[in-house]
DNA sequence: ACATCCCGCCACTCG
DNA sequence: CGAGTGGCGGGATGT
């Protein structure tokens, strides 16, 4: 129920439906000939993999070039505690992806809390402490927006339908505005602004972006009792009542990326629909049940169940086979210094958390393991104490900082 | 055949 | 205006 009223909401503010240009008669095959890449299977860069790694030098592959990938590979090659800064073109570069890709992650990952966009090309790593916050956040946000004075689920669900015409009207007019990145704003201990005061009206644009997408994903699990649901339910409740199959199929395909993300970052798993069979996601993240109550379960124990694995960590990178043009970014650029320190990406696959660093420390605290495990099985495997010492640290951070949200727990 | 989703063209935005 | 962003959907790849 709540999922259903928080989804209409969103399909309210939401849906602004697909351009549909019509398609330009372009339909070239730019597909790279099928050649394999010349020479090694893994490209210098990130070529960390010891030994028996599975090199054989197959053809393309698009599993290896998948987002989900490209985000673990992200993900460990950002997630330490020196880093404050993400250059986009450097992390293109790193990762060995154009840049278009980069922006795919980027985006999801600022809907969630882990970056903050500071600049043109640059962003601020918060890494995942900053994930509870935004999930808190966006849970006050899902349940404000459900009880919307101005529509209901039924009213909207009317009233773009209508024809193919899928444009439709960009009112938004949800009740506060704010529904841009959540800003982060962290020494800005804002306040409950009743005012709803200046809304940056000007760059509302075409906010039905990735990052609006993935918030509003999310929210789907934060206010959902049954936390399983596949992506074509998703659609349906994130797209208003009039399914314009064409948006649908676009709002599906958007989601697709969107999960894959997600399940890289463990925020979410593939599973079947206990059911009919078919393949659906599974919230892992917490921020789920009411505040008031602790938590308690909702990671799978230390260990993934091993569900319908993506067989992410097999391989450390992303190839980058084709060399097209787009290396027009001043390539005279220095040569690809690979910084990936004394340890390797943490490969989901191998072993799993083996030191779950966790104090024994109960109160409140509990709830927050979880989150320290969650982190834990990202955080690349160190290999040798000094380093681990540094991560002991930077999760003492974080966590005080959740604390200090969470302290002033309302209700 | 159907599900998944990579790729990159090109429309917008922003600096 | 050019560079930065990032919707969007064709159609290749996976199962």
């Amino acid at each position: 129920m709540d999922a259903v009223a928080f989804a209409a909401a969103a399909a309210a503010a939401a849906d602004l439906s697909a351009g549909a240009a019509e398609d330009p008669p372009l339909a070239v095959t730019r597909r790279p000939p099928v050649q394999a890449p010349p020479v090694s299977c893994l490209p210098p860069r990130l070529a960390v993999d010891g030994g028996g790694g599975p090199c054989r030098h197959h053809a393309y592959s698009r599993k290896q070039k998948s987002l989900g990938l490209l985000c673990t590979n992200f993900v460990a090659l950002y997630d330490r505690a020196d880093v404050e800064s993400v250059g986009l073109d450097d992390a293109a570069r790193r990762l060995g992806v154009e840049r278009r890709r980069i922006y795919d992650i980027v985006n999801v990952l600022e809907s969630i809390g882990i970056l903050a966009r500071r600049a043109k090309n640059r962003y601020t790593w918060i890494g995942f402490g900053g994930v509870p916050a935004a999930l808190k956040e966006l849970k006050a946000r899902a349940s404000r927006e459900m009880m919307s004075p101005s529509m209901d689920a039924t009213s909207v669900a009317n009233v773009s339908v209508s024809d193919d015409e899928d444009d439709d009207k960009l009112d938004d007019a949800d009740g506060d505005a704010e529904s841009e990145k959540l800003s982060q704003s962290i020494g800005n201990p804002s306040d409950k602004p009743g005012a709803p005061c200046c809304k940056l009206r000007s760059d509302h644009r075409k906010e039905k972006s990735l990052g609006l997408l993935t918030q509003n994903f999310v929210k789907l699990f934060l206010t959902m009792e049954v936390d399983m649901i596949s992506l074509d339910e998703s659609a349906r409740l994130l797209l208003g009542e009039g399914h314009a199959e064409s948006n649908m199929r676009t709002k599906v395909r958007r989601l697709y990326d969107i999960a894959n993300v997600l399940s890289s970052l463990n925020l979410i798993e593939k599973t079947q629909q206990a059911d009919s069979r078919k393949p659906a996601f599974r919230w892992l993240g917490q921020v789920k049940r009411n505040e008031g109550a602790t938590i308690t379960d909702a990671l799978p124990s230390t260990k993934k169940t091993l569900p319908n694995k993506r067989a992410f960590g097999t391989d450390l990178t992303n190839i980058d086979t084709k060399r097209s043009k787009l290396s027009s970014t001043t390539e005279n650029k220095a040569k690809l210094d690979f910084v990936y320190g004394p340890f390797h990406p943490a490969g989901s696959r191998t072993q799993e958390i083996d030191r779950p660093v966790q104090e024994k420390e109960r109160k409140e605290r509990k709830s927050i393991q979880d989150w320290e495990n969650l982190a834990a099985s990202f955080r690349p495997q160190y290999q040798n104490q000094a380093l681990n010492d540094l991560f002991g640290h930077y999760t003492e951070a974080w966590r005080s900082w959740y604390m200090d949200l969470t302290r002033e727990a309302p209700s």
